[in-house]
DNA sequence: ACCATCTATACGGATATACATATACTGCAT
DNA sequence: ATGCAGTATATGTATATCCGTATAGATGGT
């Protein structure tokens, strides 16, 4: 069970809450393109993955070769309504990532039928920022 | 200015969480009393105090011999809500912080003419006591 | 089979953090 | 001045965490 302890350990670390805030913009994203948008080493990004993973903060999914991360669906409302304040705490910080993220060309497609992503996570965009 | 870098690091430990938890429910707490209600020794005590106040989670007033700690005022609206929040995830966890805490005798009274803060109902203040 | 891509993990080193103990500082009372 | 209570900090140590490099596994295309 989701703990503040485990919570807090886990967004600690600001490559962690980077991928977390791009998460609450995007349902799904997989590493290659958060090594992308991070402009992180690809083994750094994954390690940190894993322990989000761990922690249950994100849930993977793994697509052929491909494996996205997601928000995982049991975070208590206390842990979202953590997450949300943050995100609302960095505002603009994070902005360049996100920009990467949408700059990016090549990205691997995502269909409701092979992936089951219908689920869109009530979270409101960081400002000046639309899908 | 606070950013969740800080919050999210001053946070991280389960000592400094015990604290704040602690100072949401009473307007402010001195070492002593902490170090009671916690039931660590005063050096560990003071130590994460003062990682709080240089991070500017709390704030520190003077009083004599006694130093009172209380929520930072400036706490900006984010930063309250991650710690409201994290006061929902630990629910009953810390009540025997609560429980250790009201049933201390010898309190240091609070004069609301001298600190300007608001006397928790519960509190019975008592003059120039020591412990 | 071979190779390229995507992802995960193991390893060693560097840095950061928490701890207990000891000590110093301050304000108040005798 | 001396002592004591409340608080803060310095020190050394142990542990945890993060990093980059190297490597391994898994998948899909040729």
């Amino acid at each position: 069970m989701m703990t503040p302890d485990t919570l807090f350990k886990s967004l600690v670390d600001e490559t962690r809450r980077r991928c977390v805030v791009l998460l609450t913009q995007e349902v799904e994203l997989c590493v290659c393109e958060l090594v992308s948008a991070l402009e992180q080493i690809q083994p750094k990004v994954s390690r940190h993955l894993a322990i989000l993973r761990k922690d249950k903060v994100l849930q993977e999914r793994k697509a052929g070769q491909w494996v996205f991360y997601r928000l995982h669906p049991e975070l208590p409302a206390w842990a979202m309504t953590i997450i949300q304040a943050m995100v609302q705490g960095v505002k603009e910080d994070y902005r360049a990532d996100w920009d990467r993220l949408q700059s990016l060309s090549d990205r691997p497609g995502r269909c409701a039928t092979e992936c089951g992503c219908t689920i869109v996570p009530s979270l409101q965009p960081l400002p000046g920022q639309s899908r």
